[in-house]
DNA sequence: TGAAAATACCCCCTTTAGGGGGATTGTGTA
DNA sequence: TACACAATCCCCCTAAAGGGGGTATTTTCA
């Protein structure tokens, strides 16, 4: 007798939710138990020690706490479950990070349902699975497996990855903070957070304060 | 005999439909009658003679031709079918503009099912519809009755329009212009876009730039 | 263990943004 | 016709952003 999977939903969508949770209960070898409208009751679910789930679909945009965070929580705690992010995003910058974080899928929203199927069932063997949307020298690249098949990647596509500081300070100037607010918050002398504003404008390759705002738009950093 | 409620489901994201199309379908009054994926197949859909749905359930965000753009393509040409928003969005001014453009409804994707249901059976029988969380008075308001039932609005939700200038300049703010190129692209003196960055500033209630380009982001200006 | 990267701070300097006024034209409309 | 308002320009001034260097400590990781 084959054994279910058991499945937990995050988004902050109720009806794609239950958009999930119909095409998923199609499949017999899958069971959705419970699901999380902001990233504070994911967190609260995997607290919970009658917790079952051996999937998580997470979204990354969600309120209280975003899936970037969620999955840096698990990622510090060690936490078994397996993660399969559902993102509007094809963005490579965001797949790198959440892959980064120990996220074992990314799908995106425009794939339809059977692929969450085969989703689940690809990390529940422990595998890793993507959308084929997510172009295929992309995975392999980003997986670490440096099996560059046919083709270099677009140069501009590869910015410099933000270390922790810079995506804090990103953070509060996309929340209209000025530079003395930014080191006030953080605790950093100005001339501090002038070098992150510097190495920002810098590493994104953009001209001033809103490029930075759109690159952070974009990627959803904030 | 009671006649059934046909509906036409457009969105970006195939697993919202799926979710959207299950949870309808659970209604024995209504019916699902295809999907589009963008804003250019609904408008393919709507010129076929043989479309016989009533009631229309519109993304504002899709490729092709977007939400906006279709119920303004709806607008010109006086189609009959009624359209309810399914938006990701509970701002005033996208509510405000999409009343403008002729919706009969607006649905945000944090309620649950229950309300699409609820909502179709409205438009249809000749009403309007608004998810509960968004504001009662602001909906009277906006739907031009002038009924103030229980208060004043809150005042930071009506932002004063923006005119032709002051829209391109924001436009040239959010594609990294500073105010002297913003004076070279539209022919005018540098005193002149100051003038107008000052107004949107005032206008928007922002801070600095970083609130412009985030209003801009947000209200699909740019 | 040793080099690289991240973090944190400093200097000097120029340009840009933004705050607070004011003025002139033209157009539409109550 | 009087008034509102959009569009255009001006002044003065301060604050903030950004460009280009530099240094010292700690952390990370091959």
């Amino acid at each position: 007798m084959k054994e279910k999977i058991y499945v937990h939903v995050a988004d902050d969508h109720k009806i794609l939710i239950e958009g999930i949770i119909a095409v998923i209960n199609t499949d017999e070898d899958i069971e959705t138990i419970g699901y999380s409208l902001t990233g504070k009751e994911v967190i609260d679910w995997v607290n919970n020690k009658d917790n079952k789930a051996d999937v998580l679909i997470l979204d990354i945009t969600m309120p209280v706490l975003d899936g970037i965070e969620v999955l840096t929580y698990f990622k510090e705690r060690n936490i078994k479950q397996k993660v399969i992010i559902l993102s509007s995003y094809d963005d490579v910058k965001i797949v790198q990070e959440m892959l980064s974080l120990g996220c074992k899928g990314y799908i995106t929203k425009n794939n339809a349902g059977e692929h969450i199927i085969e989703g689940i069932k690809a990390v529940h063997r422990g595998e890793q699975y993507f959308s084929s949307d997510l172009h295929k020298n992309l995975i392999t690249i980003l997986s670490g497996h440096k099996l560059i098949v046919d083709g270099e990647m677009p140069e501009d596509m590869l910015l410099e990855e933000l270390t922790e500081r810079e995506l804090k300070v990103l953070r509060l100037i996309s929340k209209e903070y000025n530079t003395t607010e930014i080191a006030d918050t953080l605790n950093l002398a100005i001339s501090t957070v002038k070098t992150y504003r510097k190495s920002l404008l810098r590493k994104l390759k953009v001209k001033n304060v809103v490029g930075l705002v759109m690159y952070a738009m974009k990627h959803k950093i904030i």
